[in-house]
This record gives structure tokens, C-alpha cells and sequence, in this order.
DNA sequence: TATAAAAGTTAGGTATACCTAACAAATACA
DNA sequence: TGTATTTGTTAGGTATACCTAACTTTTATA
């Protein structure tokens, strides 16, 4: 039975590794900043990890989580983004309200009330951010996704996932009507500032900056 | 802001203050056996919970929530029951199931998920095992109500709730095809033993013993 | 390649919530 | 009413998860 606070540990390192595939390993300062605790503090909590053989670790060295410690990750992950499913779409949450919950439920110990769950909410794919939902055997549904700032002037594309989940970003997404499913075409690219001219469904045009466009999956 | 264990000993208290409404207040080993600790520990909570004014207690003395505590320990308690309900209701868990998981979900820090769930659930006002849900305002919706070992040879009822919990009994119940809202009428009353012949709907009549008598609410 | 900066570790300390063992007070009853 | 039993407290100890301060190793760069 894993705390509280190693599950935290495991689905960290587990979300680190997925923003950099290639190289999935990560520091002990990343870890710390990634949990908001000290250094010292996440030093002491891998060692406690690498015993229970959950991640590979050696003072000074990367971390890695092991086959075991991806599964316990994953599970975890799994429960995060089922209870954020359900928040949306059953409890009327906003967009940038379920996170903060869900990362209590997501420690709730009862694997039939995930698998329950899963089937209440009619086994979805992906989370309200578009993100990919782990299924009950750890596979995770893949997604064909590019960033918006990828999007060739002239191309229209479709929203499938954020990329910024920041309560900041997902505030504007909305103001500015977009959602999931939301379809939108590139008008112009401003060479000089990355920023770029686009067109939201059927809206008027509008400039929207790099850090925009590099904060939103699409799919061409 | 209580922690996970301080919510344990003020729902625990108010459990108990409802076993014996005319004297509520318990006692330090009481407490101990309830939340299955040692009383050394209960001790050291109780100076804690007093320290933060929410029981009053002093050394040898009996223990009472301070209003305060009460109110703390009675939103506990409603997130407890509409989270049973939400789990036998919506993702059919069987009444002996809920308890457990329930346990761990009432600890989930989010006023907006209760108001919302309690919405979702159609505000109930009673859980599975036919206690009563307190309201958003503290308010507990009253319920008229018997045990079973009250009602006179050739009376009928109906199950309102279940004053045993225990999944044995729970099981048994299921067993009988006895849940809220099912209709028994007392065939015969054995004074040897306190046990009595019922007939459940339109069942055979079949013998129960005191014990499940007095574990079950009903109304005349 | 020497050294400064960054990254990571160790040692020692805190609070929480638990424990056991020994003791003290309250109560029950002979 | 005295004493045995029950009830409750105290003192001292454990594990978890956090901290700071001092130190070491790695790395980046002048």
C-alpha cells in the first residue's frame, strides 16, 4: 500500500517523463519544484522509493520509474483524469476547477470505484483537457496532435488538448470560446513574434501570441 | 483547516452523541474503541480538539462537541451520506459496500463538490441505510421511526433504515429481500426469546431472532 | 582545466498521529 | 467504606513527511 504522498511521487515523475519522451528520467531539483517541496525533502522520499523498487535511483544520478512504478503511476494518472471527466461533465465544474479536486480523488482507494466510475461516465477516451484517460490495463489511447504554432498559415485544424492546464490559460480559452472539439483556421503568421492571425469557428479574426499558439494541441 | 484524523474523531463523537441523545457526551476509552485506536492517543487528540475549541473536555472528565465541533462533524456526516448514496445510486454499489469507500471520499476538501453532488443526487434526504443526509444549513431532516422489537403481534410497517451497519447484517438483509421501504408485518412474538415470526411483502412467514429486531427501523 | 555555479545529499530538527508501559483517578461493589 | 476494577493520563518512543543549514558532487564555462 503506497501513502498519500508516494502515489504524489510516482504520478509526478510519471507526468515528467511525458513531457520529454525521449529522455523520461528526471532530477531531484525537477521533482521537488514539480511537488513543491525542498530538495532534502524528495532525496529522502526516492530512497524510500528505490526500496520499494518503484524507481531506479543512485545519489547524484536520474530518476526513472520502474516497470512496477509506471504501472502504480499510471493507475493513479487514470483516477486523476476519470474523476476530472466526471467534475466536467456530471458536477458541472469548470474547466479550470476540476484539477485541484480531482488531485484528492484521485488517492481514493477502491478499484472498483474507478472501474465503476469509468463505465458511469461511459468509458471516455479523453479527460476535459483532452488529455488521454489511462484504460484498466494501463494502455493509454494515443491522440494525433500538433501544436497550434505548427499549423500552417491557410490550414484550419481542431482543438484536441491543452497543453497549459494553468487556471490563467484555461480562463481566456473560454473567453475566447474555445473548447474542445472547437475548430479553428490560421490566418497569418507574424514572422517577428511568433504570434499569429486566426480564425475560431466562425468568429471574427483575431491575434492570438506564440505562447498561445505553443499552448494548444490541434489536430490538422 | 482539520486534518483527516481530526474529522475522524469529530464525526466519531457525533455518532455517538446520536446513540444516546439524552446524555451525549462519551468517554475517552469510548472514543478509543470507536476510531480503533489506544486510548493513550484519544487523550492526546482530545487536549488537541480542545486547544482548538471544538469538544470540551477536561482531565477524567466526559467528552461533548462544543457547537463549533458539532457543526464541523455534521458536515462530515453529510458528506459521508451523500457520498454512500451517490455510490449505491449511481454506481451501483451494494449496501454493504458504500461504508468503506465512503469513509475516504467524505475527507475530500471542496464545499462547491458537495452542494454540487447533492444537486447531481437530486438532494436526497436520506442515505441507503435510511439515515438521514444533514442539510447544507446543518439541519437533519427528522424521521419517524421504530425499531422492529417495538412493534406489536399482528402490526404492520415498513423498513425506514438500518440501525446495524455491519455488512454481515447488511448481507442478511439482502438475503431476506429486505431493504428501505419494504413492508413486514409481525406475525407473532415469542416472549421466550424476544424473537418473531414476520412476514415480509407477501413472503412466506419466516422467524427472526431479537437481535435482527432490534437492528432494524421501521415505521408503523 | 580550474573554478564557479548548479544540482544533489547529509545531518539534525519539527509536527502529526500513532504506540507501550507505568501510573493516577474514578467507580463499582463486597 | 475500603479495595478491586475500570477508566483515563503521562512519559517516552516510533514512523512519516516535511524543514534548514552545511556540505559534496557534477556541470558548465571562463
Amino acid at each position: 500500500m503506497l501513502s498519500y504522498t508516494e502515489e504524489n511521487y510516482l504520478k509526478a515523475l510519471l507526468m515528467l517523463s511525458f513531457q520529454n519522451e525521449e529522455r523520461p528520467e528526471a532530477g531531484t531539483n525537477e521533482m521537488a519544484a514539480y511537488l513543491g517541496v525542498k530538495p532534502a525533502t524528495a532525496t529522502d522520499m526516492l530512497k524510500k522509493l528505490k526500496e520499494k523498487e518503484l524507481v531506479t535511483y543512485q545519489k547524484y544520478g536520474k530518476i526513472l520509474l520502474t516497470e512496477l512504478g509506471r504501472k502504480k503511476g499510471i493507475i493513479i494518472l487514470r483516477k486523476h483524469r476519470l474523476w476530472e471527466t466526471f467534475l466536467y461533465e456530471k458536477l458541472d465544474f469548470s474547466w479550470d476547477e476540476v484539477h485541484e479536486v480531482a488531485e484528492q480523488l484521485e488517492h481514493i482507494q477502491s478499484a472498483k470505484l474507478v472501474d465503476k466510475l469509468e463505465e458511469f461516465l461511459n468509458f471516455p477516451e479523453f479527460d476535459p483537457h483532452g488529455d488521454p484517460i489511462p484504460k484498466a490495463n494501463g494502455d493509454i489511447p494515443a491522440i494525433d496532435k500538433v501544436l497550434l504554432a505548427e499549423v500552417k498559415t491557410g490550414e484550419s485544424c481542431k482543438v484536441v488538448a491543452v497543453k497549459d492546464t494553468s487556471a490563467l490559460f484555461l480562463q481566456y480559452l473560454e473567453k475566447l470560446k474555445v473548447t474542445i472539439g472547437t475548430k479553428i483556421k490560421v490566418l497569418e503568421v507574424i514572422d517577428f513574434d511568433g504570434s499569429l492571425s486566426i480564425q475560431i469557428e466562425k468568429e471574427e479574426a483575431r491575434s492570438v501570441s506564440m505562447k498561445f499558439a505553443e499552448s494548444l494541441f490541434v489536430k490538422r
